[in-house]
RNA sequence: GGCCAGGUAGCUCAGUUGGUAGUAGCGUUCGCCUGAAAAGUGAAAGGUCGCCGGUUCGAUCCCGGCCCUGGCCA
């Protein structure tokens, strides 16, 4: 059986992933190459947040199967390790069952290590947690000289003030000794991947975040997270921190009005995708295509040459 | 129309007892990132200090006039 590549689609939020993703899926059937969705989005894996995270509706996944979506608890805890192990585990079956897998998600570091060479040192929840109190009792410049005093290189590669890396680096040096604070460079650890991204301008970009985060609002985004408190919202540590779901918990709490909380939202939308942006653009493997309805087939007829010329090499 | 308060970075504001201003917050741009990543963190750029005149060696700061904004009074 001939190997099946792996898409992989990229983008910032709001540049329309989802649903291009489903079309292109739809396509591709059409052509008899079954194709499903495989999430890479570390917030659409929280069952109930719907509105917030724009998960795709079942209608807008119009009958293609879409994966790693609704697993979890607001009260879990993501993480990348555990994501990655997941989502190669589903490419894998995907394929196995003679269905191309469609990798879509906005969150970079899941995507880099789901399809690159990426392992992550073990954790202990005992080492992290006394790291974690430290942390938030001394600061983390006292930290940070600690690091350096262990591992001087490990410590002048991370920043004084960031107590997230240097609690890290101090856990995974307890654990094994050493600590590596550079991120592997671009080196699949999956064969057949092909990456394409969703661009806009700047200016589009920011509108189309404007009015998206608008009709969040409008569409009951308040309630949703309303009644996630109940069901532990607050205490998740990931979903909490969710877009939107920070800002509302904020203003349930009386910390700032409805409004404030919309337009924190907005500039928090529009930072992040800044930063997805930033992250993706570095990657050299990713070909770019304008985000709109002609994404589509371009994105398709790209496709198709590198299928052919992956039969001719055969 | 009168009185009061204000006009300083894209926005909100510090400040300068007269020597061309702030490690400011947010925004912007760029960067870092290994078990929270929609998270965390660093750097840079950016100002004819409302306009016109006066005093002064020198004015964003003092004086006069004007324009604009907000409030109070008529």
């Amino acid at each position: 059986m001939p190997e099946l590549p792996v898409i992989a689609l990229s983008g910032p939020t709001a540049s329309g992933k989802s649903s291009v993703a489903v079309r292109l899926a739809r396509r591709l059937g059409e052509f008899d190459i079954p194709a499903e969705v495989v999430n890479a989005d570390s917030m659409l894996v929280y069952r109930g947040m719907d509105i917030g995270t724009a998960k795709p509706t079942m209608a807008e996944r119009a009958g293609v199967p879409h994966h790693l979506i609704d697993i979890l608890d607001v009260t879990q805890t993501a993480n990348v390790a555990a994501f990655q192990a997941n989502a190669r585990r589903c490419l894998t079956q995907c394929r196995s069952r003679g269905v191309l897998p469609i990798l879509v998600g906005g969150s970079a570091l899941y995507v880099h290590a789901i399809l690159d060479e990426f392992d992550f040192p073990g954790t202990d929840p005992a080492v992290r947690g006394a790291l974690e109190v430290e942390l938030a009792q001394s600061g983390p410049h006292i930290l940070h000289a600690r690091l350096a005093g262990l591992a001087p290189a490990v410590a002048a590669g991370i920043q004084p003030g960031n107590g997230r890396r240097i609690v890290r680096a101090l856990e995974v040096i307890t654990l094994t000794g050493s600590y590596s604070a550079a991120l592997p460079t671009w080196s699949y650890a999956l064969a057949g991947v092909v990456q394409y991204g969703l661009e806009l301008p700047r200016a589009e970009m920011d509108r189309r975040i404007e009015e998206r985060v608008q009709h969040m609002w409008e569409a009951g985004f308040v309630e949703e997270v309303r009644g996630l408190v109940p069901r532990g919202l607050r205490q998740g540590r990931t979903a909490s921190r969710a877009l939107g779901y920070r800002q509302i918990l904020d203003q349930l709490e009386g910390q700032c009005s409805e409004k404030e909380a919309v337009v924190a939202t907005v500039a928090g939308t529009k930072r992040f995708a800044r930063k997805q942006l930033g992250w993706f653009r570095r990657d050299p493997r990713i070909a770019w295509f304008q985000a709109g309805d002609g994404a589509v087939e371009s994105i398709l007829s790209d496709l198709r040459g590198r299928l052919d010329r992956m039969e001719e090499s055969r």
